[in-house]
DNA sequence: TTCCTTTGTTAACTTTAGTGAATGAATCCT
DNA sequence: AGGATTCATTCACTAAAGTTAACAAAGGAA
């Protein structure tokens, strides 16, 4: 499982024999069943996952309804907002298939920057340019109808219908699974 | 001028003075006029933006249409995506008031670094925080009907109504500016 | 298997945003 | 000051999403 990370890591850069030792020393992997939680509303936490296999999904809860907030999958990072602001968290995270992660927490990155300083520049740059296609995305929702953002989900992230049920999905576009089903039908209709 | 960037940074660390010496000398203050051009769709820039004093706007054409995607006041910092992911840029960046910047590229960020470590830490704390703050107001946008949208704009960032004009913070917000009217009317009927 | 829960679809009705047009006010430009 | 542009509001109309409800199909658990 470590092969999927340094397999990602060398897109960004080349990594030494002992570089490698550092982060395969840190890093922490661990196997999740579908269905774990874990993280809930209103705990505090230190940890950061990366997805090496599997699917890790976040909602909140709202007005008792549950409002799906993100999909994660391979070579996706989280960063729980409670962790990075340390509060107590808003949302909750599960793993919607079976999983690979790996986890890191505030002394584990303190540690492998401090052993692997370049390590540090790379998760800057890799956290900018998460920051840059988020304002992004946004932007495309923004100025988009519910019926261009399906069409721009089924663009950008095609598998996300193959491997979440529809009415998350509809949940993740803002808007209500019969809507989902009627843009759906719309969509059949004009072929 | 550098005061405004020093008080801004000693809520995160106390800065030496051989510290602020290295900011000192590195950095570039400069003024623009309102409605100055910094960017513009098509470009490349090397160039990101810290505004000290003003405001800056960014907007994309749509449709031969205006799309407000942005505002960013006193303390706000600015990374182009065109930066940040070496492409043209798909949006323009103005100056919606007179403005004293704060300018750095790709260099000086590295002399900076280089001379000064803990900035680098420092920034990529703020990133991560940054990305942070915009997965939670996505998702806040996401669940929320338009009307709740206006009002989420007046409770998170007040003043924002008085130093844009109205077409631009409907555009901001997704909804033509006769819907931003009307739901203000609404609003005000059911006092 | 049987039962129960989850999921997806359809329909009727309500609410609200988009659109295009008209108007008046404010602002800018020379 | 005068004229043009930009800006905000209002109205009538259209289109689309929300809401509530009913139902069927699929999936899991006992």
């Amino acid at each position: 499982m470590d092969s999927v990370l340094f397999d990602f890591l060398s897109d960004y850069m080349t990594l030494s024999a002992s570089e490698k030792a550092v982060l395969t020393e840190l890093s922490v992997i661990r196997a999740f069943k579908k269905g774990t939680v874990l993280l809930r509303e209103g705990e505090y936490t230190d940890k950061g996952y990366f997805v090496l296999k599997g699917s890790l999904r976040t909602y909140f809860i709202l007005d008792g309804e549950e409002k799906t907030s993100g999909f994660y999958l391979e070579l996706d990072s989280y960063e729980p907002e409670a962790k990075v602001q340390s509060s107590p968290s808003k949302e909750f995270l599960v793993c919607s298939e079976d999983c690979y992660l790996l986890i890191a927490n505030e002394e584990m990155e303190l540690r492998a920057f401090a052993a692997f300083p370049r390590f540090e520049t790379l998760c800057r740059i890799l956290t900018e340019q998460a920051l840059s296609s988020k304002v992004s995305e946004f932007n495309t929702f923004r100025t988009a109808s519910p019926e261009q953002r399906y069409l721009n989900l089924l663009e950008k992230r095609p598998g996300l219908l193959q491997r979440f049920p529809q009415h998350q999905i509809a949940s993740y576009l803002g808007m209500a699974p019969q809507s989902l089903s009627r843009i759906r039908q719309r969509l059949s209709e004009k072929t």
